[in-house]
DNA sequence: TTGACAATTGAATATGTGTTCAACTATAAT
DNA sequence: ATTATAGTTGAACACATATTCAATTGTCAA
């Protein structure tokens, strides 16, 4: 089975196994759900902020004790906490004038276990 | 309980709370390892690098396939798939012409899945 | 209300990264 | 051997993004 697919795809091959593309094709979940899915992993895909998940993980902190910790600005890591806010991976709630963080939920510490059993092979 | 930070240091703090912050230094994994946590997750951080693991995850497809699948040219997904073979999550094999990928094992669907869960939600 | 400090913000900069393009390799068929 | 096609590769380009810097907001203490 081949097809010569669209002139206006970008695509550049002659040859295709339709059956399996289509059937995958079938399978696939929407795109927007992919792109989500993606943008979701891409907020782990920072070592800064990893690092600060693991941190909130063991402790709430504030953010000077993050950037004591990380050896960053408040700056910097504000920065970096407004991504994980955004994406519902940290809540916060203020204590006079510090900020304290923590993780929004089992769900944040669950992906990164499992990141971990991946790379501890 | 409060210190003033190294003067050589970045950090730009004034006061700290030095124990929770010792405690979390003391239990966090070290530092080359939470590089490789990132850069773990940095790879499926990539909407084409995602749509391709979820496809091979129904079928094993050669590049013409995945091209088509997803209306690129064979030297972009090549690009990513190169990639993923790096970073161990895809197989290949040759067969003739065609070299067909796969997912490399099940932890790659596993993580995938738990994002999804997340995402769900 | 004034001063000090925690934290945030926006713009600028520097670095990283995904796709394109062209050249190349490998395999199969004639 | 020659041709055609699958796939890879490296350099160039365009875009995304993390940190810096300076300015600003919000809270507390004097």
């Amino acid at each position: 089975m081949a097809i010569v697919p669209d002139k206006n795809s970008v695509c550049d091959c002659d040859v295709i196994h339709t059956e399996i593309v289509d059937d995958t094709r079938s399978k696939l979940i929407e795109d927007t759900k992919i792109y989500e899915l993606a943008d979701f992993f891409k907020v782990f895909g920072d070592s800064t902020r990893v690092k600060i998940l693991l941190a909130l993980d063991k402790n709430e902190m504030c953010v000077c004790d993050l950037a004591f910790l990380l050896d960053m600005t408040k700056s910097a890591v504000s920065h970096q906490l407004k991504v994980l806010r955004t994406s519902k991976l940290v809540r916060c709630r203020r204590d006079g004038k510090n900020i304290f963080y923590s993780l929004a939920d089992d769900h944040v510490s669950d992906i990164l276990e499992k990141g971990l059993e991946h790379i501890d092979e």
